[in-house]
DNA sequence: TTGAAAGCGCTAACAC
DNA sequence: GTGTTAGCGCTTTCAA
């Protein structure tokens, strides 16, 4: 078992002090060629690596990002940490990973843990919790300890800092305008409870589009759907409940769902109810997930694009990271990635009107 | 911007010395009581934290667990890595993420990235480069710089360490066993090329459940598909393979797939051959996704636990680590966890016979 | 009861 | 060219 090579144990093994042995390693020119050689390749055969902690309390940084997030088992979030991996990876940076829960308390025991030292900045999508809560003083706390933060996705005004964002409003009514352009007159929206932004604003999106083509608002036709847990039960029920809404309005053609599940459970519920999609009713649903790519028919999804948030979210730290080594200044800023529809199965391809 | 409180800086402003400052927190008995607690006050006041950077100087271990996987955006690896993360935190550890996007390099990359001092121990599941190469010094030479080392799910026979395993072989058998009970004679196997294990023991499954039936055993019911990129092309092509399987044996009465991909899309060809599923067809895939849970109709899989495994690697790390503390000699385990079929939709309710 | 000093591994300014 | 020293933040031994 080879023992953990350290610049003292070189030092003393090649008679040399260890500044002389730290210069060597960097090829300082005050160093003569020999001992240069000399030291490198004992430091090569040893598999010298300089310890990265000592690194880090020397040089107050750690080259480490901490990624606190919701919930890791979710294919965009798991989109955006491999977008922030790569990322982090190619600029020498690790990534520690914090899970929520969505709970409050947890993201703020997370963050503490990392805010030790252990981590030079924060990538962040906020906890449902906190966002009901509004209570954001760990956040602004945190900046003002310098320690930089980047929200992603679930990110909220009252905080100055970065933002990696879609236009979630705008979203809801491109979609909601395929629908229209498509023939569809009757859309069902299937949204969350209002305390997720998200939710929230893909909902006025919905209504923009509906208004800005003279189409009624019908409250009926908007389904709120509290938390869904993993359970089939929920499962059931919620097929339940998007079941009585066609029974109330059977010529339903068109639906919107804030999210994959919603999409594909409503889809399955209209087939059952032997409608076909897209033939008399077009689905689209949000988030370009697993799910979507697999259901039948493939369902039309507006795109997250989760990997270059996570790009883009890591870029925005790291140069910001790396702007406060040279003192300068950057202003925060607020970026918002477009969404794309991806048109598959689940609406129909040719434009009616 | 409150300024990082330090002892230094404590000290300092009370007129005490670092030391004393120290034991003064730790509630040192030492320590008069008088600046005890004037010293816990004023630290509580400052939110002083002590800076993890230099306490794993000292103490020679981060508390920081390395994690590396092949892929984060699969449900299973997020299961597993959502159970290592709840233990580790639990335990006051810190997890940081290595993707390896399946190659051998990128594994040593990541590996030598972290192996400066930045973790106390790995926790992996080996690429398939590396499973295809066969060369797994790298694992060797950590374990040798005592840096502890646990494998799950792609593990491999030749490296002494912990493993967390599923039982591939019995788990395949299984499956075909529930075929065979529900009356099916003619199973097809969806399978991956053979130098992964998984598929390699789950086939050896699959044989030995039939011949264990007298069922024989027919190379053309086996198909071995390759690397599936993320294209709808290759979807396609995967959906036509399987179409040309059920045009020569129109009989088939049972699937097997060794993954939810195969499955799913086997089930979906078959329905579109105007199958009935499960009346004349049973289909059983693998993994707990959640792909599965949402097909049509939902997949019988055979579970694979992973978050419950990523609770066992961190717990058996974290039990190593400490008796390395202590200096206790643990010998090397390896933990089968027990596979579950979890039955829905895709297979018949009741057994025939 | 308090504090000085050494040391974890490394770098860098400064002497020699 | 090479070495000494101080210091990053902390703990702990030992001396006062």
């Amino acid at each position: 078992m080879k023992p953990k090579m350290t610049l003292k144990k070189i030092a003393s093994e090649l008679g040399l002090s260890i500044s002389t042995v730290s210069k060597a390693l960097k090829n300082n020119k005050d160093i003569s060629k020999e001992n240069r050689e000399k030291v490198q390749a004992f430091a090569k055969f040893y598999n010298y690596r300089p310890n990265s902690v000592a690194l880090s309390l020397k040089n107050k940084k750690t080259k480490t990002i901490g990624v606190i997030i919701p919930e890791i088992v979710h294919h965009y979030f798991a989109k955006v940490i491999s977008g922030i991996e790569e990322v982090a990876n190619s600029k020498e940076y690790n990534v520690i990973i914090g899970v929520t829960n969505e709970s409050y308390s947890k993201e703020i025991i997370n963050m503490e843990m990392l805010i030790d030292g252990s981590i030079d900045g924060f990538i962040i999508s906020l906890s449902k919790q906190t966002l009901q809560k509004k209570d954001y003083t760990h956040l602004q706390e945190t900046i003002n300890q310098s320690i930089p933060i980047v929200m992603f996705d679930r990110a909220v005004e009252e905080i100055p800092c970065d933002k990696i964002i879609i236009d979630d409003r705008e979203a809801g009514k491109m979609a909601i305008q395929r629908l229209v352009d498509e023939g569809r007159k009757k859309i069902l929206l299937l949204t969350t409870k209002d305390y997720l932004n998200i939710g929230r604003l893909r909902t006025e999106g919905y209504r923009d589009a509906l208004l800005a083509n003279q189409i009624p608002y019908d409250e009926d036709l908007i389904v709120r759907i509290g938390e869904l847990g993993d359970s089939d039960e929920d499962q059931r029920n919620l097929e339940e409940r998007i079941n009585k809404v066609f029974e109330l309005h059977p010529d339903i053609d068109g639906i919107f769902g804030v999210n994959e599940i919603y999409a594909v459970t409503a889809m399955n519920v209209a087939r059952m109810r032997g409608l076909d999609v897209p033939e008399q009713l077009s689905v689209i649903g949000f988030s370009d997930g697993i799910l979507s790519k697999y259901a039948r028919p493939h369902l039309t999804t507006v795109s997250q694009h989760g990997f270059q948030m996570g790009e883009l979210a890591a870029e925005t730290l790291i140069n910001r990271l790396e702007k406060m080594d040279d003192d300068v200044e950057v202003p925060y800023e607020t970026r918002v990635v477009k969404t794309d529809l991806i048109i598959r199965d689940s609406t129909r391809n040719k434009i009616t009107n």
